[in-house]
DNA sequence: CAGAAGGATCCTA
DNA sequence: TAGGATCCTTCTG
């Protein structure tokens, strides 16, 4: 069952099905959790500057992506964290560095602190899975919930631009050790990393003051006798991202659970509060209920004139941008945007609820930031071919999409609407393609792996992951033989149409949309 | 080799 | 007819 692999990835453990921990060699010889405890003992200050070898998985905790523009509005936290930590080694000084696409704290204000994280740890009504939160609550500085929720986005799947040259373990490493005929005279020369380990820490214990030093395990990394036996590479601790990073559909149940746990809690506050599950159906009373509410959960500050501060209804109130929460309440805004995303994504998948955004007046805000993330979520499964779940996302999404409804309506030319009758049903949707585009970018704590904006103001996004955008536009037209070679000859197309462009200096993957669609 | 660029043709609503 | 899909060639980094 998911909540299976879920324990697994709590516990790091080998999953049994992951066909990413597949490096079967090297897995063999370190098992998660003494590698876990090898890396933490790992001085990489003493390591020859040309090793080639990055920090460890664990503690790649400032993920920062190369490109020309910075982010739009870096946090204090953000900023804060790029102050603490050093730059990488592979940070180019001619480049701004940027956060990493991310669940924004729109979504998830606090990692360390997250009311659904908070909740998971107190919860107990879940019987036999009470487990789980407690593996997801783990004080292990290695895997808890956090760092999970953490690796979902900070693990670009396919670094374009990653200047690690060294070979993952999945590529030549392995290769070597498979096709290495195994002599059992060899058996001898296999270095036990195990005892290794050991040694190392004996000497460590013997000689305290070792720590600078590491005399032994210089030694042992830097004798190459072993790899130049056995034509053997360096070993690519950045495989293990970029397969981590393939794991990343795996995290999916705990997205489900995440969201299951957001609609158990939503119930029982539309009890409390006599409301609506749908944000949408809101009144302005029951939103400022649900304000009220919320601000109460969190402990936040009570609003002063809540009602004149946010006179919108619910239809409207999903709408608001974090940014105008933020900015009509600067203390609790950004949470109370976040718990609004979560709750529109706890319910904008079922079948009965109904969405007054279809219903809309054209206008509010041609691209709303705050989108329906669950309208992708389905793509969040993301690769999987599933026929079954394939149909059952036919079943649970008759209905456009909200947001293309409203980005149908509300172009900036303002065109006559056109509605969409189907969302995907049938040959496809009547969606256009930088309107999809948009829609993506719309909902970063989704696809921000896929697709990003380098620079929301000037319209200027970079598509991450180009097989995944272009699986996921041709899901969304029913075309399965799309690929980035013809999405990305639709999105030329644009340039005549004066609907986008590349950039000023053409980046690859870098697009920018024309005014005024990049409002 | 992946991506960019663009011509040509076909399909569909 | 518009928009997009598809196939293709050429070029570039």
């Amino acid at each position: 069952m998911e909540y299976e692999k879920m324990l697994y990835l709590a516990n790091g453990s080998e999953m049994p099905h992951s066909p990413q921990l597949k490096p079967q060699a090297f897995q063999a010889l370190t098992p998660p959790d003494q590698y876990s405890a090898y890396a933490d003992n790992f001085d990489l200050s003493m390591l020859p500057q040309d090793a080639g070898i990055p920090t460890t998985v664990y503690q790649y905790n400032a993920p920062q992506i190369k490109i020309e523009c910075a982010w739009d509005c870096p946090t204090d936290n953000q900023q804060q964290q790029q102050q603490q930590q050093p730059a990488p080694a592979y940070a180019s000084s001619g480049h701004q560095l940027i956060p990493p696409p991310a669940y924004p704290h729109s979504v998830y204000p606090s990692p360390q602190s997250s009311p659904l994280q908070t909740e998971f740890a107190s919860f107990g009504g879940y019987g036999k899975l009470h487990g789980s939160y407690d593996c997801l609550n783990s004080p292990s500085p290695s895997l808890d919930a956090s760092s999970i929720k953490q690796e979902l986005h900070i693990l670009p799947p396919s670094p374009p631009e990653s200047n690690c040259e060294t070979p993952s373990p999945r590529s030549a490493c392995s290769e070597s050790i498979k096709t290495e005929p195994l002599d059992s005279s060899d058996i001898e020369s296999f270095i036990d990393l195990n005892a290794l380990l050991q040694q190392q820490q004996q000497q460590t214990q013997s000689q305290p003051d070792t720590k600078a030093d590491h005399q032994v395990l210089r030694e042992c990394l830097e004798d190459t006798t072993f790899q130049k036996k056995h034509n053997l590479r360096p070993l690519a601790l950045e495989s293990f991202i970029g397969g981590l990073a393939e794991v990343r559909g795996d995290f999916e149940p705990v997205i489900s659970l995440a969201l299951e746990h957001a609609k158990r809690e939503a119930d029982a506050i539309c009890m409390e509060l006599q409301i609506s599950q749908d944000p949408n159906a809101w009144t302005p009373s029951q939103v400022h209920a649900w304000l009220r509410s919320t601000l109460a959960q969190f402990k936040l500050p009570p609003a002063a004139n809540l009602e004149l501060k946010f006179s919108e209804d619910g239809a409207a109130l999903a709408l608001l941008s974090e940014e105008e929460f933020m900015r009509r309440l600067p203390e609790s805004g950004s949470t109370l945007h976040a718990q609004l995303e979560i709750w529109k994504m706890a319910y904008a998948d079922q079948p009965n609820s109904q969405s007054i955004q279809q219903q809309q007046q054209p206008g509010l805000d041609p691209w709303p930031p705050a989108s329906y993330p669950m309208l992708n979520l389905d793509d969040f499964n993301g690769d999987s071919e599933d026929e079954e779940e394939m149909e059952v996302e036919a079943e649970v999404a008759p209905t456009p999409t909200p947001i293309t409804a409203v980005t149908a309506a509300a172009t900036p030319t303002s065109t006559p609407v056109k509605r969409t009758s189907g969302g995907r049903t049938g040959g496809g949707s009547h969606i256009h393609l930088w309107q999809f585009l948009k829609e993506l970018l719309a909902s970063p704590q989704v696809n921000g792996t896929a697709i990003r904006w380098i620079d929301r103001t000037k319209g200027i996004f970079k598509i991450e992951d180009s097989v995944r955008v272009a699986k996921l536009w041709g899901r969304r037209k029913n075309r399965p033989a799309m690929n980035y070679d013809k999405l990305s000859r639709s999105i030329r197309q644009y340039y005549k149409k004066g609907i986008m462009k590349k950039t000023e200096r053409s980046q690859r993957l870098v697009y920018q949309f024309c005014h005024p669609y990049n409002q």
